[in-house]
DNA sequence: CGATTAATTGAGCGGACTCAAAGCTAGTGG
DNA sequence: CCACTAGCTTTGAGTCCGCTCAATTAATCG
Protein backbone atom coordinates (compact mmCIF):
# COMPACT_ATOMS: atom_id res chain seq x y z
CA UNK A 1 0.00 0.00 0.00
CA UNK A 2 1.70 3.34 -1.12
CA UNK A 3 1.37 5.84 1.84
CA UNK A 4 2.00 8.88 -0.48
CA UNK A 5 -0.40 11.72 0.27
CA UNK A 6 1.19 12.57 3.49
CA UNK A 7 4.46 10.97 3.47
CA UNK A 8 5.88 12.71 5.51
CA UNK A 9 7.46 10.11 7.97
CA UNK A 10 9.35 9.11 4.80
CA UNK A 11 13.13 10.55 4.17
CA UNK A 12 13.56 13.07 1.95
CA UNK A 13 15.77 11.58 -0.22
CA UNK A 14 13.64 9.15 -0.41
CA UNK A 15 10.47 10.44 -1.61
CA UNK A 16 10.55 10.06 -5.37
CA UNK A 17 12.80 6.87 -5.14
CA UNK A 18 11.43 4.07 -7.43
CA UNK A 19 13.46 1.59 -4.94
CA UNK A 20 10.75 2.10 -2.31
CA UNK A 21 8.29 0.68 -4.38
CA UNK A 22 9.79 -1.71 -6.82
CA UNK A 23 13.03 -2.28 -5.27
CA UNK A 24 14.50 -3.27 -1.84
CA UNK A 25 13.53 -0.14 0.03
CA UNK A 26 9.64 -1.26 -0.06
CA UNK A 27 10.97 -3.71 2.41
CA UNK A 28 11.64 -1.65 5.24
CA UNK A 29 9.13 0.44 7.20
CA UNK A 30 9.92 3.92 8.11
CA UNK A 31 11.91 3.82 10.79
CA UNK A 32 14.30 1.24 9.14
CA UNK A 33 14.21 3.39 6.08
CA UNK A 34 15.26 6.49 8.02
CA UNK A 35 17.85 4.99 9.76
CA UNK A 36 19.49 3.31 6.40
CA UNK A 37 19.00 6.68 4.33
CA UNK A 38 21.22 8.62 6.92
CA UNK A 39 24.08 6.37 5.19
CA UNK A 40 23.32 6.40 2.17
CA UNK A 41 25.04 8.84 -1.22
CA UNK A 42 24.17 9.35 -4.37
CA UNK A 43 26.99 8.49 -6.69
CA UNK A 44 26.90 9.36 -10.56
CA UNK A 45 28.73 7.77 -13.47
CA UNK A 46 29.74 7.87 -16.75
CA UNK A 47 28.74 5.65 -19.69
CA UNK A 48 32.02 2.98 -18.60
CA UNK A 49 32.67 3.74 -15.53
CA UNK A 50 33.69 1.16 -13.24
CA UNK A 51 31.20 0.79 -10.18
CA UNK A 52 33.61 -2.37 -8.78
CA UNK A 53 36.33 -4.13 -9.90
CA UNK A 54 36.97 -7.07 -9.89
CA UNK A 55 38.24 -8.68 -7.05
CA UNK A 56 38.00 -5.48 -5.10
CA UNK A 57 36.46 -5.76 -2.07
CA UNK A 58 33.50 -3.59 -1.86
CA UNK A 59 32.11 -2.46 1.28
CA UNK A 60 29.23 -0.76 0.07
CA UNK A 61 25.90 -2.20 -1.86
CA UNK A 62 23.80 0.24 -3.68
CA UNK A 63 20.46 1.01 -5.82
CA UNK A 64 20.35 1.82 -8.91
CA UNK A 65 17.99 4.64 -9.07
CA UNK A 66 18.95 5.08 -13.46
CA UNK A 67 20.90 3.67 -15.78
CA UNK A 68 22.09 0.25 -16.46
CA UNK A 69 24.98 -1.92 -15.00
CA UNK A 70 26.95 -4.65 -16.54
CA UNK A 71 28.54 -6.99 -14.62
CA UNK A 72 31.46 -8.80 -16.54
CA UNK A 73 33.76 -11.44 -15.93
CA UNK A 74 37.62 -10.80 -17.75
CA UNK A 75 40.00 -14.02 -18.27
CA UNK A 76 43.71 -13.44 -18.23
CA UNK A 77 44.32 -13.43 -22.07
CA UNK A 78 41.40 -10.88 -22.29
CA UNK A 79 38.26 -12.56 -23.08
CA UNK A 80 34.92 -10.84 -21.68
CA UNK A 81 31.84 -11.51 -20.71
CA UNK A 82 28.76 -10.38 -19.46
CA UNK A 83 27.17 -11.91 -17.26
CA UNK A 84 24.73 -10.22 -15.47
CA UNK A 85 22.41 -6.67 -16.76
CA UNK A 86 20.67 -4.78 -14.00
CA UNK A 87 18.42 -1.69 -14.46
CA UNK A 88 16.61 0.57 -12.40
CA UNK A 89 15.69 -0.19 -9.46
CA UNK A 90 17.93 -3.23 -8.99
CA UNK A 91 19.49 -3.56 -5.60
CA UNK A 92 23.06 -4.27 -6.33
CA UNK A 93 25.94 -6.00 -4.72
CA UNK A 94 26.55 -9.41 -3.58
CA UNK A 95 25.04 -10.00 0.53
CA UNK A 96 27.05 -11.89 3.01
CA UNK A 97 30.39 -11.38 1.12
CA UNK A 98 32.60 -8.47 0.40
CA UNK A 99 34.82 -9.89 -2.16
CA UNK A 100 33.85 -11.01 -6.10
CA UNK A 101 35.49 -11.61 -8.94
CA UNK A 102 32.91 -9.58 -10.48
CA UNK A 103 32.94 -6.14 -12.42
CA UNK A 104 30.36 -3.70 -12.33
CA UNK A 105 30.46 -1.06 -15.30
CA UNK A 106 27.98 1.52 -15.92
CA UNK A 107 26.14 1.30 -19.50
CA UNK A 108 25.86 4.74 -20.44
CA UNK A 109 25.05 7.26 -17.09
CA UNK A 110 24.63 5.46 -14.12
CA UNK A 111 23.08 6.74 -10.65
CA UNK A 112 23.46 4.97 -7.48
CA UNK A 113 21.91 5.29 -4.02
CA UNK A 114 25.14 3.83 -2.04
CA UNK A 115 25.04 2.30 1.47
CA UNK A 116 28.16 0.72 3.87
CA UNK A 117 27.60 -3.37 3.84
CA UNK A 118 27.39 -3.42 7.92
CA UNK A 119 24.97 -0.94 7.78
CA UNK A 120 22.57 -2.86 5.39
CA UNK A 121 24.09 -6.21 7.22
CA UNK A 122 22.66 -5.11 10.91
CA UNK A 123 19.46 -4.10 8.89
CA UNK A 124 18.83 -7.75 7.45
CA UNK A 125 19.31 -9.24 10.58
CA UNK A 126 16.25 -7.38 12.02
CA UNK A 127 14.09 -7.47 9.29
CA UNK A 128 13.43 -10.94 7.96
CA UNK A 129 11.37 -9.04 5.22
CA UNK A 130 13.92 -7.19 4.13
CA UNK A 131 16.02 -10.23 3.49
CA UNK A 132 12.95 -11.81 1.78
CA UNK A 133 13.06 -8.52 -1.23
CA UNK A 134 16.81 -9.52 -1.59
CA UNK A 135 16.17 -13.54 -1.53
CA UNK A 136 13.20 -12.43 -4.59
CA UNK A 137 15.92 -10.88 -6.71
CA UNK A 138 18.75 -13.34 -6.06
CA UNK A 139 15.78 -16.29 -7.23
CA UNK A 140 15.06 -13.62 -10.16
CA UNK A 141 18.73 -13.37 -11.01
CA UNK A 142 18.79 -17.00 -10.49
CA UNK A 143 16.19 -17.25 -13.38
CA UNK A 144 17.65 -15.17 -16.25
CA UNK A 145 20.95 -16.63 -15.73
CA UNK A 146 20.02 -20.01 -16.92
CA UNK A 147 17.88 -18.47 -19.53
CA UNK A 148 21.11 -17.25 -20.40
CA UNK A 149 23.19 -20.20 -20.06
CA UNK A 150 20.22 -22.27 -22.73
CA UNK A 151 21.37 -18.93 -24.88
CA UNK A 152 25.15 -19.22 -24.79
CA UNK A 153 25.05 -22.73 -24.71
CA UNK A 154 22.67 -23.67 -27.49
CA UNK A 155 21.70 -21.12 -29.36
CA UNK A 156 22.66 -19.89 -33.63
CA UNK A 157 24.03 -16.38 -33.61
CA UNK A 158 20.72 -15.03 -35.49
CA UNK A 159 19.02 -16.47 -32.56
CA UNK A 160 21.19 -15.24 -29.52
CA UNK A 161 20.73 -11.59 -30.96
CA UNK A 162 16.94 -12.27 -31.42
CA UNK A 163 16.86 -13.68 -27.57
CA UNK A 164 18.50 -10.36 -26.52
CA UNK A 165 16.42 -8.11 -28.60
CA UNK A 166 13.34 -9.72 -26.94
CA UNK A 167 14.90 -9.21 -23.02
CA UNK A 168 16.17 -5.68 -23.34
CA UNK A 169 12.40 -4.89 -24.67
CA UNK A 170 10.64 -6.85 -21.49
CA UNK A 171 13.29 -5.31 -19.18
CA UNK A 172 12.66 -1.91 -20.67
CA UNK A 173 9.10 -2.45 -21.31
CA UNK A 174 7.63 -4.47 -18.49
CA UNK A 175 3.90 -3.71 -19.35
CA UNK A 176 3.63 -4.02 -22.77
CA UNK A 177 0.97 -5.34 -24.26
CA UNK A 178 1.12 -9.27 -25.91
CA UNK A 179 2.23 -8.59 -29.55
CA UNK A 180 2.30 -5.18 -30.39
CA UNK A 181 4.86 -3.15 -31.83
CA UNK A 182 7.88 -2.32 -29.65
CA UNK A 183 10.58 0.15 -29.91
CA UNK A 184 13.16 1.15 -27.75
CA UNK A 185 16.73 2.64 -27.40
CA UNK A 186 19.47 -0.70 -26.54
CA UNK A 187 21.80 0.58 -23.64
CA UNK A 188 24.28 -1.61 -25.22
CA UNK A 189 27.13 -1.06 -27.70
CA UNK A 190 27.57 -3.56 -30.03
CA UNK A 191 30.66 -4.57 -27.80
CA UNK A 192 28.60 -4.75 -25.06
CA UNK A 193 25.79 -7.51 -27.29
CA UNK A 194 28.97 -9.34 -27.91
CA UNK A 195 30.35 -10.01 -24.85
CA UNK A 196 27.12 -10.53 -23.57
CA UNK A 197 26.29 -13.03 -26.01
CA UNK A 198 29.38 -14.61 -26.08
CA UNK A 199 30.06 -13.42 -29.86
CA UNK A 200 32.38 -11.11 -31.76
CA UNK A 201 31.35 -7.49 -32.69
CA UNK A 202 31.14 -8.87 -36.11
CA UNK A 203 28.73 -11.94 -35.80
CA UNK A 204 26.14 -9.50 -33.92
CA UNK A 205 26.22 -6.96 -36.50
CA UNK A 206 25.73 -9.37 -39.15
CA UNK A 207 22.86 -10.94 -37.66
CA UNK A 208 21.39 -7.04 -37.07
CA UNK A 209 21.43 -6.45 -40.44
CA UNK A 210 20.31 -10.07 -41.33
CA UNK A 211 17.00 -9.46 -39.58
CA UNK A 212 16.59 -6.14 -40.67
CA UNK A 213 16.56 -7.54 -43.90
CA UNK A 214 14.01 -10.13 -42.85
CA UNK A 215 11.83 -7.38 -41.62
CA UNK A 216 12.08 -8.78 -38.15
CA UNK A 217 13.31 -5.09 -36.96
CA UNK A 218 13.80 -1.46 -37.86
CA UNK A 219 17.36 0.03 -36.81
CA UNK A 220 17.33 3.65 -36.30
CA UNK A 221 20.99 5.54 -36.10
CA UNK A 222 22.53 2.16 -34.24
CA UNK A 223 20.58 2.02 -31.15
CA UNK A 224 16.96 2.69 -31.86
CA UNK A 225 14.87 -0.53 -32.68
CA UNK A 226 11.52 -1.17 -33.44
CA UNK A 227 10.02 -4.71 -33.22
CA UNK A 228 7.33 -4.34 -35.67
CA UNK A 229 5.89 -8.34 -34.46
CA UNK A 230 7.23 -9.51 -31.29
CA UNK A 231 5.70 -12.92 -31.61
CA UNK A 232 8.24 -13.26 -35.12
CA UNK A 233 11.07 -12.33 -33.51
CA UNK A 234 10.22 -14.79 -30.95
CA UNK A 235 10.10 -17.49 -32.94
CA UNK A 236 13.28 -16.92 -34.44
CA UNK A 237 14.94 -16.68 -30.96
CA UNK A 238 13.46 -20.53 -29.68
CA UNK A 239 14.56 -21.77 -33.27
CA UNK A 240 10.59 -22.82 -34.01
CA UNK B 1 27.08 -26.11 17.34
CA UNK B 2 26.28 -30.17 16.81
CA UNK B 3 24.30 -31.61 19.39
CA UNK B 4 24.69 -34.76 18.77
CA UNK B 5 25.80 -36.60 22.24
CA UNK B 6 21.98 -36.55 23.34
CA UNK B 7 20.26 -35.78 20.22
CA UNK B 8 16.66 -37.53 21.52
CA UNK B 9 14.87 -34.54 20.35
CA UNK B 10 15.94 -34.93 16.58
CA UNK B 11 13.24 -36.94 14.87
CA UNK B 12 14.59 -39.95 14.15
CA UNK B 13 14.19 -39.78 10.42
CA UNK B 14 16.48 -36.96 10.64
CA UNK B 15 19.41 -38.08 12.68
CA UNK B 16 21.81 -39.46 9.97
CA UNK B 17 21.17 -36.88 7.05
CA UNK B 18 23.65 -34.81 5.81
CA UNK B 19 21.08 -31.82 5.19
CA UNK B 20 21.12 -31.39 9.13
CA UNK B 21 24.52 -30.25 9.17
CA UNK B 22 25.50 -29.07 5.52
CA UNK B 23 21.63 -28.28 4.40
CA UNK B 24 18.89 -26.07 4.98
CA UNK B 25 17.54 -28.17 7.74
CA UNK B 26 20.62 -27.15 10.02
CA UNK B 27 18.46 -23.69 10.25
CA UNK B 28 15.83 -25.38 11.51
CA UNK B 29 15.14 -25.85 15.96
CA UNK B 30 14.56 -29.09 17.14
CA UNK B 31 10.55 -28.04 17.25
CA UNK B 32 10.57 -27.15 13.64
CA UNK B 33 12.62 -29.79 12.60
CA UNK B 34 10.15 -32.73 14.24
CA UNK B 35 6.82 -30.23 12.15
CA UNK B 36 8.71 -30.52 8.91
CA UNK B 37 9.85 -34.37 9.66
CA UNK B 38 6.02 -35.72 9.96
CA UNK B 39 5.29 -34.48 6.17
CA UNK B 40 8.26 -35.45 4.57
CA UNK B 41 8.79 -38.39 2.48
CA UNK B 42 11.87 -40.46 1.27
CA UNK B 43 11.78 -40.96 -2.48
CA UNK B 44 13.97 -43.52 -4.90
CA UNK B 45 14.95 -42.20 -8.24
CA UNK B 46 17.06 -44.95 -11.22
CA UNK B 47 19.35 -43.53 -13.29
CA UNK B 48 17.65 -40.83 -15.96
CA UNK B 49 14.44 -40.61 -13.78
CA UNK B 50 12.29 -37.39 -13.98
CA UNK B 51 12.04 -35.49 -10.29
CA UNK B 52 10.06 -32.76 -11.89
CA UNK B 53 9.14 -31.97 -15.78
CA UNK B 54 9.18 -28.78 -17.45
CA UNK B 55 6.14 -26.79 -16.79
CA UNK B 56 4.97 -28.98 -14.39
CA UNK B 57 3.70 -27.79 -11.23
CA UNK B 58 5.42 -28.72 -8.63
CA UNK B 59 3.93 -28.59 -4.81
CA UNK B 60 6.85 -30.31 -3.65
CA UNK B 61 10.55 -29.46 -2.43
CA UNK B 62 12.95 -31.48 -1.58
CA UNK B 63 16.57 -32.63 -0.22
CA UNK B 64 18.96 -34.38 -2.48
CA UNK B 65 20.12 -36.94 0.08
CA UNK B 66 22.11 -39.08 -2.33
CA UNK B 67 23.18 -39.10 -5.53
CA UNK B 68 23.71 -35.91 -8.27
CA UNK B 69 20.65 -34.19 -9.75
CA UNK B 70 20.86 -32.29 -13.50
CA UNK B 71 18.73 -28.95 -14.25
CA UNK B 72 17.98 -28.91 -17.81
CA UNK B 73 16.22 -26.49 -20.65
CA UNK B 74 14.50 -28.10 -23.60
CA UNK B 75 14.13 -26.33 -26.83
CA UNK B 76 11.22 -26.58 -28.92
CA UNK B 77 13.12 -28.66 -31.55
CA UNK B 78 15.17 -30.94 -28.96
CA UNK B 79 18.04 -28.92 -28.52
CA UNK B 80 19.23 -28.84 -24.59
CA UNK B 81 21.18 -27.53 -22.20
CA UNK B 82 21.96 -28.13 -18.47
CA UNK B 83 21.72 -25.20 -16.31
CA UNK B 84 22.37 -26.52 -12.42
CA UNK B 85 23.78 -29.42 -11.25
CA UNK B 86 22.92 -30.22 -7.56
CA UNK B 87 24.83 -32.64 -5.57
CA UNK B 88 23.65 -33.56 -1.62
CA UNK B 89 23.13 -31.95 0.49
CA UNK B 90 21.23 -29.54 -1.51
CA UNK B 91 18.38 -27.74 -1.24
CA UNK B 92 15.95 -28.58 -4.45
CA UNK B 93 13.07 -26.62 -5.56
CA UNK B 94 11.85 -22.59 -6.62
CA UNK B 95 11.12 -21.01 -3.59
CA UNK B 96 7.93 -19.00 -3.75
CA UNK B 97 7.05 -19.93 -7.35
CA UNK B 98 5.12 -23.25 -8.36
CA UNK B 99 5.61 -23.59 -12.00
CA UNK B 100 9.24 -23.66 -13.75
CA UNK B 101 10.62 -24.07 -17.12
CA UNK B 102 13.38 -26.41 -15.88
CA UNK B 103 13.17 -30.32 -15.90
CA UNK B 104 14.92 -32.24 -13.03
CA UNK B 105 16.83 -35.60 -13.57
CA UNK B 106 18.82 -37.99 -11.78
CA UNK B 107 22.21 -38.84 -13.18
CA UNK B 108 22.70 -42.26 -11.45
CA UNK B 109 20.63 -43.17 -8.33
CA UNK B 110 19.31 -40.34 -6.25
CA UNK B 111 17.80 -40.35 -3.11
CA UNK B 112 15.52 -37.35 -1.84
CA UNK B 113 14.27 -35.96 1.34
CA UNK B 114 10.38 -34.53 -0.29
CA UNK B 115 8.00 -32.26 1.55
CA UNK B 116 5.01 -30.07 0.77
CA UNK B 117 5.50 -26.79 -0.49
CA UNK B 118 2.96 -25.00 2.01
CA UNK B 119 4.52 -26.86 5.18
CA UNK B 120 8.31 -25.10 4.16
CA UNK B 121 6.03 -22.07 3.25
CA UNK B 122 4.85 -21.53 6.15
CA UNK B 123 8.29 -22.68 8.26
CA UNK B 124 9.79 -20.05 6.02
CA UNK B 125 7.75 -17.11 7.36
CA UNK B 126 7.92 -18.13 11.36
CA UNK B 127 11.68 -19.10 10.71
CA UNK B 128 14.37 -15.96 9.29
CA UNK B 129 17.01 -18.56 9.78
CA UNK B 130 15.76 -20.95 7.07
CA UNK B 131 14.93 -17.84 4.57
CA UNK B 132 18.71 -17.00 5.05
CA UNK B 133 19.56 -20.62 4.55
CA UNK B 134 17.56 -20.80 1.07
CA UNK B 135 19.17 -17.21 0.61
CA UNK B 136 22.45 -18.12 0.96
CA UNK B 137 22.04 -21.57 -1.24
CA UNK B 138 20.38 -19.31 -4.18
CA UNK B 139 23.63 -16.86 -3.89
CA UNK B 140 26.10 -20.19 -4.23
CA UNK B 141 24.17 -21.20 -7.23
CA UNK B 142 24.07 -17.80 -8.75
CA UNK B 143 27.42 -17.38 -8.59
CA UNK B 144 28.34 -21.09 -9.95
CA UNK B 145 25.44 -19.88 -12.92
CA UNK B 146 27.86 -17.02 -13.52
CA UNK B 147 31.26 -19.10 -13.72
CA UNK B 148 29.64 -21.64 -15.81
CA UNK B 149 28.27 -18.70 -18.22
CA UNK B 150 31.74 -17.45 -18.81
CA UNK B 151 32.60 -21.04 -20.04
CA UNK B 152 29.57 -21.57 -22.28
CA UNK B 153 30.11 -17.95 -23.82
CA UNK B 154 34.35 -17.90 -24.60
CA UNK B 155 35.90 -20.83 -23.94
CA UNK B 156 37.37 -23.14 -26.11
CA UNK B 157 35.88 -26.84 -26.18
CA UNK B 158 38.92 -28.11 -24.27
CA UNK B 159 39.10 -25.15 -21.65
CA UNK B 160 35.23 -26.26 -21.50
CA UNK B 161 36.16 -29.93 -21.14
CA UNK B 162 38.82 -29.09 -18.48
CA UNK B 163 36.83 -26.70 -16.48
CA UNK B 164 33.59 -28.91 -16.39
CA UNK B 165 36.60 -31.85 -15.00
CA UNK B 166 37.81 -29.03 -12.03
CA UNK B 167 34.60 -28.60 -11.34
CA UNK B 168 32.86 -31.65 -10.79
CA UNK B 169 36.35 -32.77 -8.59
CA UNK B 170 35.84 -29.72 -6.46
CA UNK B 171 32.14 -30.47 -5.55
CA UNK B 172 32.88 -34.43 -5.14
CA UNK B 173 35.82 -33.47 -2.58
CA UNK B 174 35.39 -30.18 -1.29
CA UNK B 175 38.05 -30.01 1.37
CA UNK B 176 41.13 -31.61 -0.82
CA UNK B 177 44.52 -30.17 -0.16
CA UNK B 178 45.69 -27.70 -2.88
CA UNK B 179 47.70 -29.20 -6.10
CA UNK B 180 47.04 -32.52 -4.91
CA UNK B 181 46.15 -35.63 -7.17
CA UNK B 182 42.64 -36.34 -7.50
CA UNK B 183 40.54 -39.18 -8.68
CA UNK B 184 36.91 -39.46 -9.12
CA UNK B 185 33.80 -40.72 -10.66
CA UNK B 186 32.30 -38.36 -13.47
CA UNK B 187 28.81 -38.79 -12.77
CA UNK B 188 27.64 -37.62 -15.98
CA UNK B 189 27.68 -39.85 -18.94
CA UNK B 190 29.59 -37.74 -22.46
CA UNK B 191 26.16 -36.98 -23.68
CA UNK B 192 25.44 -35.12 -19.98
CA UNK B 193 28.97 -33.46 -20.62
CA UNK B 194 28.33 -32.02 -24.02
CA UNK B 195 24.62 -31.06 -22.49
CA UNK B 196 26.43 -29.21 -19.38
CA UNK B 197 29.21 -27.71 -21.93
CA UNK B 198 27.28 -26.74 -24.98
CA UNK B 199 29.08 -28.85 -27.20
CA UNK B 200 28.51 -32.36 -29.04
CA UNK B 201 29.29 -35.95 -28.02
CA UNK B 202 31.96 -36.21 -30.48
CA UNK B 203 33.63 -33.05 -29.38
CA UNK B 204 34.07 -33.81 -26.13
CA UNK B 205 34.92 -37.08 -26.47
CA UNK B 206 37.70 -35.49 -28.52
CA UNK B 207 39.11 -32.95 -26.18
CA UNK B 208 38.88 -35.79 -23.33
CA UNK B 209 41.52 -37.77 -25.04
CA UNK B 210 43.32 -34.57 -26.10
CA UNK B 211 43.70 -34.22 -22.26
CA UNK B 212 44.41 -37.67 -21.84
CA UNK B 213 47.14 -37.31 -24.60
CA UNK B 214 48.32 -34.08 -22.95
CA UNK B 215 49.01 -36.61 -19.66
CA UNK B 216 46.93 -33.56 -18.16
CA UNK B 217 44.22 -36.81 -17.13
CA UNK B 218 43.73 -39.96 -17.23
CA UNK B 219 40.78 -42.27 -17.68
CA UNK B 220 39.63 -45.31 -16.71
CA UNK B 221 36.83 -47.38 -18.08
CA UNK B 222 35.33 -43.95 -19.19
CA UNK B 223 34.10 -42.51 -15.66
CA UNK B 224 37.05 -42.78 -13.54
CA UNK B 225 39.17 -39.69 -13.87
CA UNK B 226 42.30 -38.52 -11.81
CA UNK B 227 44.02 -35.49 -12.31
CA UNK B 228 47.89 -35.73 -11.54
CA UNK B 229 48.35 -32.18 -11.24
CA UNK B 230 45.30 -29.74 -10.45
CA UNK B 231 46.97 -26.76 -11.64
CA UNK B 232 48.17 -27.72 -14.88
CA UNK B 233 44.38 -28.67 -15.71
CA UNK B 234 43.67 -25.14 -14.08
CA UNK B 235 45.82 -23.47 -16.26
CA UNK B 236 44.26 -25.40 -19.59
CA UNK B 237 41.09 -24.09 -18.01
CA UNK B 238 41.72 -20.37 -17.87
CA UNK B 239 43.69 -20.31 -21.10
CA UNK B 240 46.78 -19.39 -19.33
C1' DC C 1 33.91 20.68 -40.47
C1' DG C 2 37.51 17.41 -39.28
C1' DA C 3 38.74 13.87 -35.94
C1' DT C 4 37.67 9.92 -33.49
C1' DT C 5 35.11 6.10 -32.31
C1' DA C 6 31.43 2.77 -33.52
C1' DA C 7 29.39 -0.15 -36.90
C1' DT C 8 29.14 -2.48 -41.26
C1' DT C 9 30.77 -5.25 -44.95
C1' DG C 10 33.92 -8.49 -47.33
C1' DA C 11 37.25 -12.42 -47.96
C1' DG C 12 39.28 -16.31 -46.14
C1' DC C 13 40.18 -19.48 -42.35
C1' DG C 14 39.51 -22.73 -38.68
C1' DG C 15 37.18 -24.96 -34.79
C1' DA C 16 33.30 -27.35 -33.71
C1' DC C 17 29.50 -29.73 -36.00
C1' DT C 18 27.44 -33.47 -38.93
C1' DC C 19 27.35 -37.81 -40.69
C1' DA C 20 29.28 -42.32 -40.65
C1' DA C 21 31.67 -46.27 -38.92
C1' DA C 22 34.15 -48.90 -35.67
C1' DG C 23 35.51 -50.05 -30.80
C1' DC C 24 34.28 -50.75 -25.96
C1' DT C 25 31.41 -52.09 -21.90
C1' DA C 26 28.11 -54.06 -19.51
C1' DG C 27 24.35 -56.83 -19.28
C1' DT C 28 21.67 -61.16 -20.92
C1' DG C 29 20.76 -65.57 -21.74
C1' DG C 30 22.21 -69.87 -23.88
C1' DC D 1 31.80 -69.21 -19.59
C1' DC D 2 31.16 -67.15 -23.75
C1' DA D 3 28.45 -65.36 -27.61
C1' DC D 4 25.35 -61.74 -28.51
C1' DT D 5 23.18 -57.45 -28.08
C1' DA D 6 22.38 -52.64 -26.99
C1' DG D 7 24.21 -48.54 -25.61
C1' DC D 8 28.02 -45.62 -24.93
C1' DT D 9 32.35 -43.88 -26.57
C1' DT D 10 35.88 -43.08 -29.79
C1' DT D 11 37.66 -41.98 -34.26
C1' DG D 12 37.51 -40.30 -39.08
C1' DA D 13 36.18 -37.33 -43.13
C1' DG D 14 34.03 -33.44 -44.78
C1' DT D 15 31.16 -29.23 -44.07
C1' DC D 16 29.67 -24.92 -42.25
C1' DC D 17 29.07 -21.32 -38.88
C1' DG D 18 31.26 -17.94 -36.61
C1' DC D 19 35.98 -15.94 -36.15
C1' DT D 20 39.97 -13.18 -37.87
C1' DC D 21 41.88 -9.72 -40.43
C1' DA D 22 41.14 -5.83 -43.30
C1' DA D 23 38.80 -2.02 -45.39
C1' DT D 24 34.89 1.00 -45.72
C1' DT D 25 31.02 3.58 -44.01
C1' DA D 26 28.34 5.81 -40.45
C1' DA D 27 27.71 8.25 -36.09
C1' DT D 28 29.39 11.32 -32.48
C1' DC D 29 31.62 15.22 -30.62
C1' DG D 30 34.51 18.88 -30.13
Amino acid sequence: MRKDIHNSEIPVVCRACEARHRGVCGALNPDQLLALSKHTTRKQYADHGELVAAGEVSNQYSNILRGVVKLTKLMPDGRQQIVGLQFAPDFMGRPFRADSELTAEASGEVQLCSFPRDILDKLIQQSPELEHALHEQSLRELDEARDWMMTLGRKTAIEKVASFLLLIAAHLDPEREEAAAVTFDIPLTRADMADFLGLTIETVSRQMTRLRKLDLITIKQNRTITIPDVDRLAEIADGI
